[in-house]
DNA sequence: AATATTATTCGTAATTTTGCGAACAACAAA
DNA sequence: TTTGTTGTTCGCAAAATTACGAATAATATT
């Protein structure tokens, strides 16, 4: 190798990779697509909607939390969860520039053009 | 362990997240971002854009492949490496619709809104 | 105080992912 | 035929992911 490799990645990259990791599990798609059909839910609705139990709901929860899709408060003995708007903008825009950034049509490889 | 067999997801949740575990990596997204500008190129010159070993990004190609966001053609002694266009629009308009499948901001919860 | 409700955390297990170097396969060139 | 180039596959290891039941924490209710 000629020149020595750095060992990251660029910042936006890594980003929309987080983004992208968030959203890689059907659960984690699931739970985002419920919440974004409203306002907001406790847990326990969320934990109805999918097939799984509910320690895993809270981990992938947990997951979706970190990424910065969603956001739960405490409201005893329940817990409120919705989407975090300010996020869901932020990766929606980093997936629509990601997809858009692509060479045109008619000078692709594909050999069907 | 991967999700059970008998508790699946609807079908277009399941494609969605398969778009979205390929790009769940700085490395699969910088080589999808580096084939998107461009026609095609060789293996090699993927390999030279990224800080990992040849092996490892060699994978990487082989999970893009199984996704359907790129192809792989031998012209030996190299390899030509693209984006698939038809599902890469595919995965465009998934993830489009998921975002813009949203309730108003006016009616969300965020404190901030 | 005792009990019920709700959701998280703990402990554990199986599987998948990520990574590398070495070995290999396929072909071109000398 | 031998050598060189290119990229994949193999073998392995460490870490992360996914999953569940049980235990726990926090608060409401009786």
């Amino acid at each position: 190798m000629a020149y020595p490799k750095n060992k990251t990645y660029d910042i936006d990259i890594e980003e929309l990779a987080r983004f992208a990791k968030a959203m890689g599990h059907p659960a984690r798609i699931s739970i985002l697509r419920f919440l974004a059909s409203m306002d907001s839910c406790f847990f326990g609705d969320i934990c109805q909607e999918l097939p799984i139990a509910k320690a895993t709901v809270s981990q992938h929860l947990t997951e979706l939390k970190n990424a910065g899709l969603i956001r739960g408060e405490i409201e005893s003995p329940k817990v409120r969860y919705c989407i975090d708007r300010e996020n869901w903008d932020k990766a929606n825009e980093a997936f629509r520039q990601f997809f858009s950034n692509i060479q045109p049509n008619d000078v692709c490889c594909n050999p069907e053009n």
